[in-house]
DNA sequence: CAGGATCCAATACGATACTG
DNA sequence: CAGTATCGTATTGGATCCTG
């Protein structure tokens, strides 16, 4: 243990950004503080897919290490992932959803109807497509394409959205 | 008209971030090259606020005019949001969400949850707190904190999430 | 008012090399 | 494997000036 400071890089990062926007109020402003970059929601998107180790992630992204490692720290930061020790034996740690970030499963959710909705031409393959037909509903959360697991759109049901006024 | 490259320029904008990530499969991927930025969501979040003109969301937002032009041209330009003539006798332009701009909502919605839930501390003022004493829900949807309109946290209500196996 | 054009600073990102 | 350090580049954003 050496200085109060030299724990603090997170710290100042989250700081830097929160100060971009007026998100003293807005609690949209605020999550999009945490998560409004272009990796952090598709590093939790992963870790729903049970994605874990720094290695899966990057191959998976296909971003730079530097970046990940950075990104991986600003969400551990935030609370949004958490360290933990390997399952199996290995000596290395890997990342996994702290119940913080398990609270973003509807955001990510939400994305992804929106995106089968409104971004896939009638000729692309759709991913809900492929899962019906397939027509077996495997694996953990998935919130993406992948082969053998995914969500069933009938898994998240909007109830009720009232427009006041 | 002069040239058919002279209309391109919000197309390219697109291509140019598609290649980024590689979103042919991810809807959430690919719903996230288009919003997924520091300022496009908070714009959606203002129009649903009833926010149109330009200068209102420059002064709303806070960012520099060149910015907020270029991201209302690719809003635009994907089909989020539209632009119509005033409303008043003014001559000028408003935006105002396309439907797939509204469709979005579940989007916003999560986020705003989300932050509410985990991203104010117990002394500040969240908003849900604050709209329950007032006691009255008024204005069209208002996505954020802001005087007089507010989205009752019963409005959305989310019926079943289900884990499969 | 609603932008466009230009210039400049900050940042984000990728590639590479290095470490335990 | 899981990063850190360094560098060069690309993108982003802000400020200022200009237009109809």
């Amino acid at each position: 243990m050496l200085n109060w400071f030299d724990n603090q890089t997170s710290r100042e990062v989250t700081l830097k950004r929160a100060k971009q926007t007026s998100a003293e109020t807005c609690p949209v402003a605020r999550a999009l503080e945490i998560i409004g970059d272009r990796w952090s929601l598709l590093i939790v998107r992963d870790a729903f897919d049970g994605i874990r180790r720094f290695n899966e992630f990057q191959r998976d992204l296909g971003l730079s290490k530097s970046v990940l490692a950075s990104r991986l720290q600003e969400l551990v930061g935030n609370g949004v992932l958490q360290i933990v020790q390997a399952e199996d034996g290995s000596a290395y740690q890997e990342y996994e959803l702290t119940g913080k970030g398990q609270g973003l499963f509807h955001v990510i959710v939400g994305l992804r109807q929106w995106g089968e909705g409104f971004l896939f031409s009638r000729n692309e393959a759709r991913s809900v497509m492929l899962e019906r037909k397939s027509g077996k509903p495997v694996g953990p959360l998935a919130l993406r394409t992948r082969a053998g697991r995914s969500l069933t759109p009938d898994d998240v049901v909007i109830k009720k959205v009232t427009k006041t006024a």
